[in-house]
DNA sequence: CTGCTCTGGTAAATCGATTTACCTAAATGG
DNA sequence: CCATTTAGGTAAATCGATTTACCAGAGCAG
């Protein structure tokens, strides 16, 4: 792999001084050199193929236009790759590129240090379940959490609150008004765990509240898998609270609630609507289709390379940006 | 931010030249330092906290120790992103960090400028389905392709056609004798949509072959989702044909498929054994749980690093690796 | 003709780490 | 006691781009 040329093997080939190539190539202050001489300089850059390396650059100036990702062992698995995405692109519209670590609580001091190390601009924690974490001393690098909180650092977290409000309202909007839940959780006060679940459940019961309404039925549960909305949903069949609409915690939970609607003789959307959090990929294959309010990670993932690059320096103090969830209306929400 | 202190801030501080501190700090010729000097230097850099700075380093030996891992638009959308843990585990096994980019055919030039101004070690290309693709003129780098090949560029694909192979063997094994097939397309022929599918309906086909038997139906389709699955099972059903096992192209199939043989008043693996390929998320979550022969995107992310790191220089030819897809053994396939 | 301002460039320092080529004093050999 | 090693370090060059300070000649006013 033969050396790429640099800015004096283009000086040579012009015939100038490394200055001159410089102030060229850069055209800031190009006024300074005569057009004459820009072009024989621009013709002999293009002749060698010369493109500026980045490292040279990153002595000199200190910045290094990248921006590191890192996220907890969970992160990278499947489900928010799209915050990977929204970070990538985000990144990329501003010149910036994306070092991505991955880093269990333990090698993190490690990790932190391999990417000041290359002098990233920025660092980016990501993960995958909105909760608190303890974040070592980042030496006044800035930072940004998604879907996270921690000691003093900004962060964006999905707006749980108002979707809770939405996720409500759609069923009322849809004439239901004899609404059971199933995922509600204890788990949910310890800030460790979640530190937005509980504002969805508030969220939840301030527009049954605001309805006038009350909850026809409800099934708690911390294991937000399939068997608890199949366990769940039969309870709540079983316990004759005759629900129009079921409201679950996540696009599992809805699958294991169609099962047991099924096995029951009861038709999604038909007989019973079902509205859900996440919008997995699952959510999409289900039938009928799923209607669940967005996780937005992909747009957690934009914002936060955007809200990053805009601040000063220092990170200013924690404050928490909320991003909308948006509703994807499909079929399992029907008319009454 | 306070500059991170230098090799010559340790210098100064423990009253010795710059040189001497790098030997001791890289320890290697650091016979020629007397303990009680490197003793001090080590002093000073632990008093000030330093750690040695990467961009200096590049510049000077022309090694940056970083990856550049580039996917389409795709590879960063769910499915995939195991690939991309595998990758920065190996990677950082090796002490290296990966640069990550989103590059769409049309900007893949622009990207692979940005990541060789960044003097990048070595190039993985990830793909989300194994097909070839035209990667430009890597003027000599490094690269390796994951899940896809390319003009003379070393490359790891699943070994689809053992897969194929051991999926009849699966189903043989369980006793299957009459088995259906879901999702053979045409498209499999053109390389660039996919050079693997055809290779794993090989291996059904000689499996099947050497068991002295026959596919017992067929439903040909190129669009692998559920809709095919639910579709082309029951035309399989209505054909007469008499299946026992049921062989489907995805996990996506297979989610359709179940959804027919539910309609049908049919079990899935009580009455009919269901295998499938990919092993989604949702293969866990189906019910009875899916049997498929897993996509190793994982590991063929290791692998490429692995292989990158392990390349002289200058990619050798074209050699292409297969990576054994391993049967993921769960509920759906029961013996006759 | 002299002093001044532009014009168009350039030399040299700098960023931080590495590496090569010395250099000095003490120790060793004969 | 003189010639060499050797131990223990150091000065200086280098990587590539940027930036500051400066310089030579042309044009212009008085």
């Amino acid at each position: 792999m033969q050396r790429k040329a640099s800015q004096a093997d283009v000086a040579r080939l012009a015939g100038v001084s490394v200055t001159t190539v410089n102030l060229v190539l850069n055209q800031s202050r190009s006024a300074r050199i005569s057009a004459a001489t820009a072009q024989r300089v621009q013709a002999a850059a293009q002749q060698l193929g010369y493109s500026t390396d980045a490292i040279g650059r990153m002595l000199r100036t200190g910045e290094s236009r990248s921006l590191g990702f890192v996220s907890n062992n969970v992160t990278t698995t499947r489900y928010a790759s799209l915050m990977i995405s929204g970070v990538l692109n985000a990144a990329e519209q501003q010149g910036y590129t994306v070092l991505i670590a991955e880093a269990e609580s333990h090698q993190l001091q490690r990790t932190l240090a391999s990417l000041q190390e290359r002098r990233v601009d920025g660092l980016l924690f990501g993960f995958m379940q909105a909760r608190q974490v303890d974040i070592p001393d980042l030496k006044q690098q800035r930072a940004v959490l998604i879907n996270g909180v921690s000691n003093g650092l900004p962060s964006l977290l999905p707006d749980e609150y108002a979707a809770g409000v939405n996720a409500i309202e759609c069923l009322l909007a849809h004439n239901h008004q004899r609404i059971g839940v199933i995922g509600r959780n204890h788990k949910a006060k310890d800030p460790y765990h979640s530190v937005t679940i509980e504002s969805r459940f508030a969220g939840i019961d301030d527009a049954m509240r605001n309805a006038g309404l009350c909850l026809a039925g409800e099934v708690h549960g911390d294991e937000w898998e399939p068997s608890l909305g199949y366990q769940g949903t039969l309870t709540l069949l079983d316990s004759g609270a005759d629900i129009t609409a079921l409201l679950v915690a996540n696009d599992r939970i809805a699958f294991g609630a169609y099962r047991a609607l099924h096995e029951r003789g009861l038709r999604v959307a038909d007989d019973i609507s079902i509205i859900s959090f996440d919008d997995e990929p699952l959510a999409g294959y289900m039938h009928p289709t799923l209607t669940t309010l967005q996780l937005p990670y992909y747009e957690m993932g934009k914002l936060a390379v955007e809200r990053l690059l805009s601040m000063d320096s220092a990170p200013s103090h924690a404050t928490c940006q909320r991003v909308a969830m948006p509703l994807i209306e499909r079929e399992s929400v029907r008319r009454l």
